[in-house]
Order: C-alpha cells, then sequence, then structure tokens
DNA sequence: GGTGAAACACGTCCGAG
DNA sequence: CTCGGACGTGTTTCACC
C-alpha cells in the first residue's frame, strides 16, 4: 500500500526547509543544505538522517529522459481484470510492474481496476504491448489506451499537519 | 514536451551498466558506482557527466513517503476542458502544475484532455480539489475522479537501442 | 537538540598511457 | 577513452554547549 510511514513525530519547520532543499536536488551536498536553511552541516545531517529513519524520505530516484532512453511515447493504459479478487489484483500488479515498458502501476477505483504508465519506442510497440503483452494475460478484461503527449510532474510536496 | 534529448550519441554498455546502479539509488557514490561497474572513479565521473550534459540524467529527485507527509489519501482525475485549443491546454496545465495537491500532469488524448495525479490529506479534502478547485477553472467542462489506492512505480528504465 | 573542529572519505582535475 | 594520484571539498564523528 501507501507505506503511510507510520505516526510521524511531526515535521517541524527546519525539516520542512530541508525537505525543500532536497527535493529541488537530491544530491545536493549536506553542506548546501546546511547553509541553505542556516544551520550546521552535522545538524542538517543528523535531521537528514532522522528523516530517512522514520521513513519521510525513502530515497533518491534519478530523473532520465525517456527520449534519450529510446523510449519517446508515453501512455496511459486503463486496464479492468476479472474477476477483480485480491489474488487476481495482486498477481496482475505484480505482472504489470515488472514488464520493461511499464514506468508506473495505479492500482485504483472507478471504471478501471489498474492505470498503467508506460513508456516504449515507437506507436508501433505501444500497440504491441496493449493487443500482445497485455491481452495475454487471462485476468485482462478490458483495455483503454490514452497517449500521453507531456508528463509534467511537481518536484515538491508539501507536508500538511498531521491529525 | 518529452524532452526528447536531441539525438544521442548512442548509450553504450558502460553507460547503461552505469545507469543502472544510479537508477537503484541516484545518491550512490561515484566510487561506489565506478566499483560496481569495474571501472575507475574518473572514468565513472567522466562517463556520469557526460550523460548528464547529453540531457540522459536530467537530475535526481527526492522519494518522499506522501502519507508521512500528511497526504496519504491520492487520486487520479481526469479533465475534460473546453475548448481543447493550445492555448487553453497549455493555460490549464500550468494552473493544475502549481496546485499544492498536484503531483503530476498528463497531458493525453482519448475522452480526457488531462490526468492529474494528486495526493491530499483525506477524501474531504479531495472532494473539495474535485468540486471547490477545480470547477473553479472556467475551461474544465468534465472531471472523473478515480481513487488510487496503491502506488507502484518502476525505478529502473531500460534504455532502448536507437532508430 | 545544536555546534565546531578534527579525521576520514569523496569528487575533481590533470598528466600520462 | 581510461587510468592513477594529488589536491580541495564534503561527510562524519565526537566532545562540548
Amino acid at each position: 500500500m501507501f507505506g503511510r510511514g507510520a505516526r510521524i513525530d511531526a515535521v517541524d519547520e527546519l525539516d520542512r526547509a530541508i525537505l525543500r532543499e532536497l527535493q529541488s536536488d537530491a544530491r545536493r551536498t549536506n553542506r548546501d543544505v546546511a547553509a541553505a536553511v542556516g544551520v550546521s552541516p552535522s545538524t542538517a545531517l543528523e535531521r537528514t538522517r532522522a528523516l530517512r529513519r522514520r521513513g519521510v524520505i525513502r530515497g533518491a530516484l534519478l530523473d532520465v529522459d525517456l527520449g534519450a532512453m529510446g523510449r519517446p511515447v508515453q501512455a496511459l493504459v486503463s486496464v479492468r481484470i476479472r474477476p477483480p479478487s485480491r489474488a487476481v489484483i495482486e498477481e496482475f500488479r505484480d505482472w504489470a510492474q515488472g514488464l520493461p515498458e511499464t514506468l508506473g502501476v495505479f492500482v485504483t477505483t472507478g471504471t478501471a481496476d489498474f492505470v498503467l504508465h508506460v513508456a516504449v519506442p515507437d506507436n508501433d510497440r505501444l500497440y504491441a504491448f496493449v493487443i500482445d503483452r497485455l491481452t495475454q494475460h487471462t485476468a485482462v478484461a478490458d483495455v483503454r489506451t490514452s497517449v500521453v503527449f507531456e508528463h509534467l510532474r511537481t518536484t515538491r510536496v508539501d507536508p500538511v499537519a498531521q491529525d
């Protein structure tokens, strides 16, 4: 599930400031971050480690250019599966997650049980992914594909006060 | 658009290996990466810099726990806008991208012009986002909301041969 | 908690192959 | 293109506040 990080012992102003800095670039040096938020490097280091220990920071992801990786075509593929039982959902989820075309898997409510975010080299491969790969899974009952012209990601999540 | 990184001068085996290592953790030290792929630190450093210069590596994103940030409820919100002209699309895209609830914006084909990936503290705030915030924008013609139970991201994009 | 200083590790540059 | 080594910067620990 979300990994809702258990009950968190409040993220204070200093933590928020550190998170802001690291969200702008996860490779900022600890010295930089410390200077930007106005504390000593040792303090910034201890806070950052604590955020990691508490699970607020889960890691640092490399942001790669999908076009440069030879996969300029993105799509959102809505999938309905049958039956939508736990066993089938979890099996399909893990299977879809492991496909090389897959960037992400959303497990959803609504008309679709899953929305797959995929990136492929061209339209032919997108079509092949949908009609060959997906339909080869016996649980797939329905598929709707939307091509993604553009995908913007927010690089800044502001913490909201707990409870 | 995608930022398809101009024509790339082929990502060779060493580049691929470096990308694999960094995708597992964007904060791996250069020395670590060098040891893992079997070259000297100076070679690994030069390769990594070249990947950055060529736009293959765009940066490093902090992976935060949305639950720990006080925003455990995620949704995909499909939005149809009217008229779907360039000016209106770009204006809506930038507006949506700037909302604090927004994690990402997909510009798509199909029944929806946009799919917004959002994270909020609870269901009430999700409802408020849809019926207060979104409908306040005059271009919004239709909205469909799917709650996201789970979102898995792939942390590994394999490069595909170019052309 | 927060801090500065010292010990250590790392990123970086460069001359050479 | 790759390498090793020298040098400056960053990280980490720890005794003190």
